[in-house]
DNA sequence: GGGTCTTTTGTTAACGTGCACATCTCTCAG
DNA sequence: CTGAGAGATGTGCACGTTAACAAAAGACCC
């Protein structure tokens, strides 16, 4: 029989007959039972090579039948898992993926991880997930922790502020992909969105319904941690309202990032007594701007009647509320994938030095939060 | 000065005058620049052996200042990071803990993430998280990934179903807690709280505040993909109902987990069909009960005058709605961190072989949504 | 001034895997 | 029956790091 052969031949380590055995080197006895099972401990059951079980694994239609079904049985029976860690030490690719977030606890965040990991699945890449709470040290914090696990692609929520952060990325050499907005001076590649423009764009709206007293609503820097993408969006707000000879008066400040319902709410608390009164509010986040809405029922503010409210993310609470919110929309799921199949495409190509940018589409929607002013008909564009 | 003779005894590398070149080895060229710089690189720069630069990093006080100094600069020029992988292949430890959540996009399990970080923090330890979309396959398949990649300990949102995932972490060796349920034959550890336990108490208080025609709400189990802890609610809450003699015809299943608040919404437009009408409901999560809410304000249907509705799992919005929802409070975050603890001391303790089983607090929250019966007061306990 | 102890630094051999190459086995043509 | 070629399997080393051990250089004591 040919398999009894096989086995004696390899027990036996034919070709190393003439060969003395190295000095310092044990022939180091089979693993004790408490521990991991190696490759090694794989073949000695199977009484073939190491090379032969690395084989079945990776290519095994170069392996004959009756070996490679003696080895998966042996795979079986130990519950053996090939290491990662040392075969990438070999092969220099380690199916990392690094994302870095501000947050998990956000849902539009959350889908970015879900598109990503989407879109990486058809390949063998696992996602390194690290989150930063709005601060830039833990971010340089974090990113060096990251490159530790050497990721093959490393995608940032952008734009990077720290000089050592941007250093460390640059230094990498793997693609660096910078999601969310839209760097001025971008590190390498983008997938993003303008979050200035996201704001002209709430505020142009705003304007064309009718409104004078408008307001913006943001959460307020808090020494390291800033909501830099929320910061774009007000500030596109204010300059927007400024070109139209507007007052930027109507601004609230408030709590530190990340925003949520009760930083709304409590937002509400402030503006509501604003005199003369607030006619129309930009939110920097939905999630606010729900807070805000529940606290406007609460004390009898009618919306739209007495006041329009705008968000921003598009969130999905903000289709189920009374009324349903004006928002803008950005599909960070598909951003995510987007992001993954650049990065799929990135590390595919032999020397691919192309930069991509690209330019997430982004709109308003009309919701009933907003109602313009009468006589208006929401289509006062610019009327000089 | 001592310091260049130091460096010179190092560069010709005085212990090893004796020994002729090994005949393979080469002594490999400088490290090509568009390649991440390695310990030899940092040694070659600093003067020093690759051991010296190890200690640096790990213990910089048993190394000469000046020494430490020269080495410090050499890393700092280089970029250089070290690659965590090489050094867990020999240490055995590769500082990684492995996180399997159904799902990311859901405030509870990634307030569990990021207060396992934090309890983590201290330690040097990095997340692995995946997820499982609520499948059992998909956690057989990503719990395959993550052995793969040797974690020091793996948390698990329990119970575990399959026969093969329950052997992989039996024989992964390392400490395995499940979390977020109290598995009725725990794998290992386990920091959770009894959903089943949920269902009765939930049960239980709507019964007490007078309800007869009360319904449950969840989603539908399709195929592969259950949500297991919603299932253990339900049956808990369904077992309580027939114990007090009362009907379960009014749950209704619907949709595909996990459920958000379109779920809510799409099945009050079922169950407020129902003859005779409903009097109470308990969603198996508050997002759901949340939309039921929405659609019953679009509805007429006032809460809690017409209907009461409780949820579970105390998500931030079921605060700010109104009237505010009634509802079952985990402290999820802090679940996290009990996790992240007890990891901590299994990790640090020599063999403790001690079987940890953590039932974390659980409490109804009583809010607006829900009001008693006229004349029962709310106190009606088992009225016999 | 010679031994001994302490401090500092260097050398070697793994850790588990995969590639390049070497070697054996089998088939088949001539 | 022999040699070439294809197919199957094995050996050795490298990947980057660190623990254990070794060695050198001072410090100190009598």
């Amino acid at each position: 029989m040919k398999r009894a052969t096989k086995k004696k031949a390899a027990r036996t380590s034919k070709f190393a007959t003439l060969r003395p055995p190295r000095p310092g080197r044990s022939p180091r006895p089979a693993a004790a039972s408490n521990q991991r099972p190696t490759i090694r401990d794989v073949s000695v059951l199977a009484g073939v090579s190491r090379m032969t079980v690395s084989r079945v694994m990776r290519k095994p239609d170069s392996v004959l039948p009756a070996t490679r079904d003696r080895v998966n049985k042996a795979i079986s029976d130990l519950g053996y898992v090939p290491d990662r860690a040392a075969g990438s030490l070999h092969t220099r690719r380690t199916g990392f993926i690094a994302l870095m977030l501000p947050t998990l606890t956000n849902a539009n965040f959350s889908a970015v991880a879900h598109g990503l990991t989407d879109a990486l699945r058809v390949a063998d890449y696992d996602l390194l997930i690290a989150y930063t709470d709005y601060s830039n040290a833990e971010e340089e914090r974090q990113l060096r922790n990251l490159l530790a696990r050497r990721p093959e692609a490393i995608v940032v929520t952008g734009p990077v502020h720290r000089r050592e952060s941007a250093r460390m990325l640059l230094g990498a050499d793997v693609p660096v992909i910078e999601i969310a907005d839209l760097p001025s001076r971008p590190i390498d590649h983008v997938v993003g969105f303008s979050n200035y423009q996201a704001g002209r764009t709430a505020a142009r709206y705003l304007i064309e319904k009718g409104f004078t007293r408008i307001a913006a609503v943001a959460s307020a820097n808090e020494g390291d941690v800033i909501d830099h993408r929320g910061e774009e969006r007000i500030r596109g707000f204010e300059d927007e309202l400024r070109l139209s000879g507007m007052s930027t008066d109507y601004t609230v400040r408030h709590g530190k990032a990340p925003v949520s319902y009760s930083h709304g709410t409590a937002v509400a608390g402030i503006l509501l007594e604003r005199k003369p009164a607030v006619e129309a509010v930009f939110a920097v986040s939905d999630l606010s701007a729900v807070g805000f809405v529940m606290e406007c029922a609460r004390r009898g503010v009618r919306i739209p009647e007495d006041l329009s409210i705008m968000g921003f993310g598009d969130f999905e609470i903000g289709r189920e509320i009374n009324p349903p919110l004006t928002t803008i929309h950005v599909d960070f799921r598909a951003l995510g994938q987007r992001t993954g199949q650049i990065i799929l495409e990135l590390l595919s190509e032999e020397k691919s030095s192309v930069t991509r940018i690209v330019d997430v589409q982004l709109k308003v929607l009309e919701r009933a939060s907003v109602a313009a002013v009468p006589g208006t008909a929401g289509t006062r564009r610019a009327a000089t």
